[in-house]
RNA sequence: GCGGUCGUGAUCUAGCCUGGUUAGGAUCUGAGGUUCCCAACCUCAUUGCUCGGGUUCAAAUCCCGGCGGCCGCACCA
């Protein structure tokens, strides 16, 4: 709904998660800037994601690769030309057609590689007509969803901005192979930029033009993935899952993991468990709004042989939001790359000689952080963000009951021994209710109070967010009350 | 990109149709008071008509254009 949209959106402006960039400016369509507590959000989120994917395996690490790609490694990699639609408007009603498909549906032959000259070409010879209101159609016009850029002094080095995180992956493999000491699998995941020059930006964070990607991609032997994966430990696992036939009604089925090995490989079942558990184990998002939907043969991109969008459920986008993607790319990158670079990138592991497949797992950073605003943030007489615990902006507020008597020096003494290990707020403006509702609308899990008890007893209050229970803790116990209560599972 | 609709302090909004005092309210924020364990209260204060052009003696208000938001279509490898 546009009011839950607004809501999160509100909250979001005014206490410093997101808001459009260049906004004294007026804003600019398609790109967004995180405020202090959006950023630190979000790099909790993304060390959170980190420490638990590259936990899965020890032979997954990060790597940090270039924004910008030059043509060639675009060209091979298939952006250049299967990123870029060809548009054909109507002079009539103004409506703007795919030319390709204009041509294949009157033919039935596929038009994907056809240049603007032969869409032209073959509007005028077939007699096309706008199939809206029958209108002429104009000429084609070309249009690539990367960005270009002219490198260097001249501007003659053609490159983009990387459309996907995933290629700098691909580039580095042989690089990665050799330092990793030969051996497959192993992973590579990128926390960074992509850009899209989207014709609509819209939905705020949702479609943007420049936005964030958390990728790992997994390279592998077919042959042997399945059995190199733990999945005993997973089988019973039960996933929540649309399939491609009964996406659009809303339809969820419950299928346990080890029922799901006749229609999907075992490795690409694994992965799925282990995104699940992080979202309703690690993060606690509700089970009820996550799923998996498959995306058909026509939706999915030229390279997937498999393709499942992570969704969640969400108010602000009147239903299933897509945040991230498990994508089987087989082998189409790095045979891409083989072809146009030269380079061998067929590998010998135990006296076999395979060309490895990629298994993608994608992640829409800023749609995650945009959806965990929306799922947990209660808006009713009180305005609570009830953010799981380890992905809070700030974790703890510490405050003097009142700000006389020595409560302040005592409180701030605290602080500042907690602000190493967490991250703390010191507030001492306003009644105590105020400053606990400040902390509830930011998502701040818990709050401690020093109050003349203290001074006698050495011990503070500490209050939850979402039950409002306070218990009291002596000030020497705190760090590991703290540290228990961060722990996954751990209850108030 | 096409069409519709909208744009008032940090946030939400009244005023606009029917042009005319210091643009009103609520929340938030800051200072002071109060010292109260769940948005209490009192005093004071800061911040605004999206931008540019036009009409007019006079524009938040009418007209045109830009930018931006949302909705529909298209697009989203």
């Amino acid at each position: 709904m546009a009011k839950r949209y607004d809501e999160v959106m509100s909250l979001s402006l005014r206490r410093g998660f997101i808001w459009p960039s260049v906004d004294i400016y007026g804003g600019f369509a398609g790109f967004y800037d995180y405020g202090h507590l959006g950023a630190a959000m979000k790099r909790k989120w993304e060390n959170l994601w980190l420490k638990y994917f590259l936990g899965l395996s020890k032979r997954y690490h990060l790597i940090d690769t270039t924004n910008i790609l030059p043509f060639k490694s675009l060209k091979a990699s298939g952006h250049v030309d299967h990123f870029t639609d060809i548009l054909v408007s109507c002079s009539g009603c103004g409506m703007s057609h795919r030319g390709d498909h204009l041509v294949q549906d009157e033919t039935g032959k596929s038009a994907e590689s056809l240049s603007t000259d032969e869409i032209d070409a073959e509007i005028q010879k077939l007699g096309l007509k706008c199939p809206k209101c029958g209108g002429a159609l104009q000429s084609s016009t070309e249009f690539n969803m990367m960005i270009p850029l002219s490198i260097g002094p001249t501007g003659a080095d053609k490159a983009y901005l990387r459309p996907e995180t995933a290629q700098g992956a691909f580039l580095n493999f042989k690089r990665e192979f050799e330092s990793l000491r030969r051996k497959i699998p192993f992973g590579l995941a990128i926390i960074g930029r992509a850009f899209r020059n989207e014709i609509s930006p819209r939905q705020g964070t949702y479609r943007m033009r420049e936005f964030i990607q958390a990728e790992l991609q997994i390279f592998f032997n077919p042959n042997t993935f399945d059995d190199e994966v733990d999945f005993k430990s997973v089988e019973d696992e039960v996933l929540r899952i649309s399939f491609e036939d009964k996406k659009e009604d809303g339809h969820v089925e419950n299928i346990r993991a080890g029922d799901l090995i006749d229609r999907l490989p075992k490795f690409y079942v694994y992965h799925m468990v282990k995104i699940q558990q992080f979202y309703l184990d690690l993060l606690g998002m509700p089970r009820e709004r996550f799923r998996f939907a498959e995306l058909g043969e026509k939706e999915r991109a030229f390279y997937n042989r498999l393709h499942f969008d992570i969704e969640i459920k969400l108010d602000s986008m009147n239903g299933w939001g897509e945040i991230n993607g498990i994508h089987y790319r087989t082998d189409h990158d790095l045979s891409g790359h083989q072809a146009g670079s030269n380079e061998k990138m067929t590998v010998t592991v135990d006296g076999e000689r395979v060309l490895p497949h990629v298994l993608e797992l994608s992640f829409g950073v800023d749609r995650n952080i945009w959806a965990f605003l929306d799922v947990f943030y209660e808006k009713n007489e009180k305005s609570v963000l009830r953010l799981p615990r380890r992905i809070a902006p700030i974790t703890i507020g510490v405050f003097p009951l009142v700000s006389k008597g020595g409560l302040p020096e005592l409180a701030i003494e605290i602080f500042e021994s907690l602000d190493d290990d967490f991250e703390c707020f010191y507030d001492e403006a306003g009644s105590i209710g105020k400053r606990y509702a400040r902390m509830d609308e930011i998502g701040t899990p818990f709050c401690l109070t020093v109050d003349y008890d203290s001074l006698e007893n050495k011990d503070v209050t500490i209050r939850e967010r979402d039950s409002t229970h306070q218990k009291r803790v002596p000030i020497s116990e705190l760090s590991q009350t703290f540290k228990d209560l961060l722990k996954t599972g751990a209850g108030f």
